[in-house]
DNA sequence: GTCTATAAGAGGATAGAC
DNA sequence: GTCTATCCTCTTATAGAC
């Protein structure tokens, strides 16, 4: 793929600032709190020059959603290719890497109720793209980890994707952080075997 | 306890309403997205009306979160007489009625971020009143379970109970009512089991 | 594409009559 | 305590010069 021209990076760079910073303020302060101004400020350009870049609030949201799905298909091309990993450690990675971002305050989370922001997301090829061919690929491992009797056979795999999803906007982690008395890979691990051990199959299987 | 006037237990009544409409559109569209003339037009009266009964849009958000922490608290109270439930028992009841009520849309949720609603909330001395005393008391049913070996002793008991709060505001019920496949008492009984069974004891132990 | 300045409108809160 | 009418701030978005 062609890089285009040194303006043309220029602008990429510019952009990834953008998107970074609404990623930070996403994960910090939510949608609705989270103004347009506060963005500009922080990137430090004005306000009008922000939408050139980007056509509305609900379009820098949708940019950063993209890119933390980006990530996490990085993430699980990765993955794919370790073959020393059975299905389960596949999927226990992502749900770490996914609580790893939100204790850094990395995990942009959205309003699911949000109906203009869900509008713009479902419009956006690539957003949809990456989530439908992640949860395709998260799925198959899950399968898997079924086969392997890693993860209770008798659970609907939808159940299990969902709760994976859900561990990325848990509001527990932070909690726990919050009381000061554990390290961020003592929270993941905590959680990790609640989570990964309330999927098991029952004992006597 | 006096039952107050004629024209007191009337204003009672209207505030019921209120806060009724409140905590329904609380747990349909958020903090956020719900605005005071919505109230006011749903409950029937002007917004001016409305302001003389609570003094801002944080204060009719807290008193809804007062209603359900008054309901949760019957429930407590119910369960704590029930001499054949054991600890588990009763939390399992908890979470489920905490899950049942989300599915209903009846369970207002708050944005943990916002900090104007967080001072309100930690100013009603009602609100906070409720919270520790339900606490407490869960937290004694959890030492309970430890103690009868259905819930892992080396868990912190904290991490318990704020999986046990973190419940009644998950996605994954309404993610899963959402695909129309299950009824509301088997997405319950799903989530109980595999929240559960995330607590309990290693199999070797 | 960047800026300053401003439009446009939503939404929380209040004034003042009854 | 209820109403109508209004205020005022905050926030999204854009106009128009450079």
């Amino acid at each position: 793929m062609a890089r285009g021209s040194f303006r043309q990076q220029l602008l990429r760079v510019r952009e990834d600032a953008i998107i970074a910073t609404v990623n930070r303020l996403l994960a910090e302060k939510g949608f609705d709190l989270m103004t347009v101004d506060e963005v500009a400020a922080d990137v430090g350009i004005a306000k009008a020059s922000l939408y050139k870049h980007f056509a509305s609030k609900e379009a820098l949201a949708a940019a950063a959603m993209v890119r933390v799905l980006e990530r996490g298909a990085a993430l699980l091309d990765e993955l794919a290719e370790r073959a020393d990993l059975s299905a389960l450690d596949r999927l226990r990675a992502v749900a770490s890497w996914a609580m790893e971002q939100q204790l850094k305050g990395e995990m942009p989370t959205l309003p699911s109720q949000n109906s203009t922001l869900r509008a713009e997301l479902l419009g956006s090829q690539r957003y949809v793209d990456l989530l439908m061919t992640s949860s395709d690929r998260l799925g198959e491992w899950i399968l898997q980890a079924q086969a392997d009797k890693a993860i209770d056979p008798a659970l609907p795999p939808e159940v299990v994707l969902y709760t994976l999803f859900a561990r990325a906007c848990d509001p527990v982690p932070g909690f726990l952080k919050a009381t000061g008395q554990y390290a961020d890979d003592q929270i993941v691990a905590m959680m990790l075997r609640t989570w990964l051990d309330g999927l098991r199959p029952p004992a006597g299987a």
